[in-house]
DNA sequence: CGGCAAACCTGCGAGC
DNA sequence: TGCTCGCAGGTTTGCC
């Protein structure tokens, strides 16, 4: 389910329920995910009060009292589920079980097993691996056309390969890229590195726009991702491109019988969906 | 440097 | 009904 808009959803759906809140106690239920969780796992949080939940590229950050700072990333099929209620029935695929001074519960489910869990303490959060090498924010200040026109310059590879890479800019996924590229009319074929500065500005514009618009929709719900609270994501309804292979997309009134409608290509290993029309 | 495939793992839908 | 195949929101690694 995860890129930036979804794990933003995440974090929001969590936030009123674990911060201010002691974590009583933490299950683990198997002794890895994608890596080992990291020894002491449950006892380094337990009996710590949840400062703040945060979100970093797609990494969701919990911060305790105690200084321990817990790093989670959901990789491809990674959920948060709230339980108001201590809930007898472990579901297929729960990992992880935190509760609260509230009795509340939250699970961590993940099927794949692509995510991970870590633990960090206070101040060495940014030399950790994972997030030394992620690229700036896009919804931050520290993120705009002018930087994006400067990473870009040196990179001779596709623009789609260049906005899936987290040091280029952080967050981003192979379904927000897709409709990225189409709202800012680049073609995913596109050198990086040959693109007009004013198309810049035009992408950089797609991004934010997306990524807020998909923010404010709950993110994506595809299969069956779900917010903590159980609620569905809808902006996969606005999708112009993603999963839309042989449709027209959301701007042509071009005949599909002649133009194919939208195409869908592989681009290093992944699916690209755009319009052959509206891109170059 | 870049591009590609494979690796990690499970589930689902399509097609036979 | 049941099998196989390909595909899926991510990231790393290793090979040309």
């Amino acid at each position: 389910m995860p890129e930036l808009p979804e794990v933003e959803t995440v974090k929001r759906g969590l936030a009123p329920v674990l911060e201010g809140r002691r974590i009583v106690q933490v299950v683990v239920l198997r002794p890895d995910l994608r890596f080992p969780f990291p020894d002491e796992f449950g006892q380094r949080l337990t009996g710590s009060v949840v400062v703040c939940v945060e979100r970093r590229a797609k990494y969701l950050l919990i911060s305790f009292d105690n200084g321990a700072t817990m790093i989670s990333h959901l990789g491809m099929s990674g959920r948060f589920r709230i339980y108001e209620k201590e809930q007898p029935v472990l579901q297929k695929h729960d990992h992880v079980i935190f509760r609260t001074d509230q009795g509340v519960e939250v699970r961590y489910n993940d099927p794949r097993r692509f995510g991970f869990m870590d633990i960090a303490n206070a101040g060495a959060l940014i030399n950790h691996p994972m997030m030394k090498s992620i690229g700036p924010e896009p919804l931050s200040d520290d993120f705009d056309a002018k930087a994006l026109a400067r990473t870009l310059k040196d990179r001779h590879t596709p623009i789609k390969s260049a906005l899936l890479d987290q040091t280029v800019v952080a967050g981003l996924g192979n379904i927000y890229v897709s409709e990225v590229l189409f709202r800012a009319g680049i073609s995913p074929k596109r050198k990086a590195s040959s693109i007009a500065r004013v198309r810049i500005n035009k992408l950089y514009k797609a991004i934010v726009d997306v990524l807020n618009q998909a923010i404010s929709a709950g993110g994506s719900t595809i299969s069956d991702h779900k917010q903590p609270d159980g609620e569905l994501g809808y902006f996969q309804h606005s999708f112009s491109v993603y999963g839309r292979e042989g449709q027209a997309c959301s701007y042509c009134n071009c005949d599909i019988s002649k133009t194919g409608g939208v195409r869908r290509i592989k681009q290093s290993g992944r699916s690209t969906f755009y319009c052959a029309k509206q891109q170059k």
